[in-house]
DNA sequence: TATTAGCACTACCACCTAATGAGTGCTAAA
DNA sequence: TTTAGCACTCATTAGGTGGTAGTGCTAATA
């Protein structure tokens, strides 16, 4: 048995002896895998012990290599597709590479000038300026991306409008400051005039201005319970339709971009796997959620193949992180491929395009 | 030569001797080619004389149908793949068989059923609506679906916002009459105030309501023709901002769906096909505009192959038509798929969602 | 004259086989 | 511990075969 040789006790490399608490490999052994992961990525196909040992940096002849391979598939890293195939990394093998990748390596300046077009246009609103950064996103990894719509309950609030449509209807104008602008139609059951709502309106207007979607819900619940005939008519009625207007509205959007990019990569070739892709960009609220939860904590959040709850998409990456303009994070954006994407690359060309998208919409905003 | 015996003079068929100005397949020839057409449809796989004269209702040798499929080759409505293969309908044949379908079928209860099921949700508003009509399109037809939004220069206005969101920036807000929010970024050289902003949007509120955008612009156009001297000063302003306001904005959007439904179909699992059409979707334009044409004339538009002006779509065909309310219509809605599709189904598909979409926008609209 | 039967021919396809080659694991030597 | 050497495995490829679905042509038939 050799396999433990390649094997340190992670206690010994972080100094806190005695804890033992994970392992890591040993250099020669990371420098053998990240080799096989980054050709993999390069060339899509298994990588033998003789391609190896000439790519290599090091002088290591393949016998050597095979040992190492041996070991590194004993360990969960690689797979071979059969007997006499060169190996392929497996997911935990991406998992360490990408864990492995201290400093995020910058993205090419040639890039930049490209994600840097972002928001030529004068008159473009947030959603404009989502739908331009998914596509580029698309267009630049050569993969499928995705991007969260901003949730009105985080913003604050700029302005409101009521806009009488028929006795029974009025449509709802909500504008926040982060520039997004939400329109809904509730249902009253009495009539009122223009220049009433007019007059609601000024009222909300005046009272919840800059506040929270959240906030002015939970006051609104206040006004609620107090007992309303203390209230004059024009504030009770205000509270009721302000009740109705602020209530939690769309679950928020998801726009898709280069969907049809993953049909030219050679690891979706075969049908079994597009489909269930294809069910997962259907039935969007499980993509919905990743993008979700990864707007709670900062930084780029990475699925790696198993890692994703969600089954359908068990065959592929996900590389998310948010976006904000300087007052709330607003969504999130990212890039669902191959498990033998580059990570390198991607990891830093979703960053920048977020930096980029935060950058542009905080201009925009109405702070 | 065989060839002549098929043809009829269309003249002999409608009566008008002599003018001779197109010819027509004979009874025998138009049964054949349909036969083909629709076995191709169900098969996707080259038709051979031997199955059609099983398949086909009437009693007809191998040979027989031989030397028919070959003037029918001959004339351009089949071709074969190779030499020993069965034939396959071209464009031109397909073209043919669409213009044969006299009577529309109907739409299949079940289908029917599904169909009406669009708008389940009260609050929700065109855009939205739109969304689950392309979505329900391409899930029944599983092919790519796209719809665009209604154009804001034909419908009519309900109601206009002026927002102030800095000293040079003010948010305008279109409402119209079709039920359609639309924002968008104005820059103003002079500060104003909100409450001057609020006169300016009464004032043309109270004006311009219930006129189509284009009468607006053409309006405004004649105020500023006019000396602008005559006017006071409320008037002069609230033309400046108008002009700014009612400028031709968003060239408005297109909705797609289903894409990935193109990548199970047999006829696109060349590569190279799917390539074009990725950049045909990639590049909207082309796409939109065939919804735009297509808005113009009534009735269900369809375009096969070759006909299509835009070299990435020659290689499947469009069938698209158009929604509207009570008042204009308002946008297009389509179908993607290949040449091969099922054409009389897909068609009244498509027709029936229309209605459907129509029916109800039409409830939803502000009149 | 239109239709059909018969026949030679073609080319794809599915199947087999053998050769090739890239890869492995193991063992023994360095 | 590393490496060279060797036997082995298995996917891929090329060549060859028979079968089959199709054609075109010709001559006989209704």
């Amino acid at each position: 048995m050799y396999g433990d040789f390649l094997l340190v006790k992670k206690a010994a490399v972080t100094g806190k002896r005695g804890l033992l608490e994970d392992l890591v490999l040993n250099e020669r052994a990371q420098l053998v895998l990240n080799a096989i992961i980054e050709n993999y990525i390069q060339s899509s196909e298994p990588i033998g012990s003789r391609t190896l040992s000439k790519s290599l940096g090091v002088q290591l002849s393949p016998a050597t290599i095979r040992n190492i391979m041996s070991d590194l598939a004993e360990m969960g890293f690689l797979i071979q597709t059969h007997t006499s195939a060169g190996r392929v990394p497996t997911d935990k093998a991406y998992r360490f590479y990408v864990n492995s990748l201290s400093t995020p390596s910058s993205v090419p300046e040639q890039i930049k000038q490209k994600i840097t077009l972002v928001s030529t246009e004068q008159g473009m609103q947030v959603e404009g300026i989502l739908a331009e950064a998914v596509h580029l996103l698309a267009d630049l990894t050569k993969f499928a991306c995705v991007v969260s719509t901003p949730k009105a309950s985080v913003s604050r609030l700029q302005r409101i409008e009521l806009i009488k449509i028929s006795e029974d209807r009025i449509l709802v104008i909500l504008v926040t400051k982060a520039g997004v602008v939400r329109d809904k139609i509730i249902f009253v059951t009495d009539s009122h005039t223009q220049d009433f709502l007019n007059s609601v309106a000024s009222f909300l207007n005046d009272k919840f201005k800059n506040h929270s979607m959240q906030e002015i819900r939970e006051k609104i619940h206040q006004y609620l319970v107090d007992d309303r005939n203390r209230y004059h008519d024009l504030l009770a009625q205000a509270v009721r339709l302000g009740k109705k207007a602020f209530e939690l509205n769309n679950p928020g959007e998801m726009l898709i971009d280069g969907q049809m990019n993953l049909l030219l990569d050679p690891h979706f070739d075969e049908k079994s796997s597009l489909r269930s892709l294809i069910d997962a960009f259907n039935q969007k609220s499980e993509i919905m959620k990743i993008l979700d939860d990864s707007m709670r904590e900062k930084g780029v959040h990475i699925f790696i193949g198993i890692e994703n709850d969600f089954e359908q998409l068990q065959g592929c990456s996900l590389i998310t992180t948010s976006y904000r303009n300087n007052q709330n994070v607003l969504g999130s954006i990212g890039v669902v491929g191959p498990t033998s994407m580059d990570y390198k690359k991607i990891i830093s060309v979703v960053e920048y395009t977020a930096k980029i998208l935060s950058e542009t919409i905080t201009e925009r905003s109405y702070d």
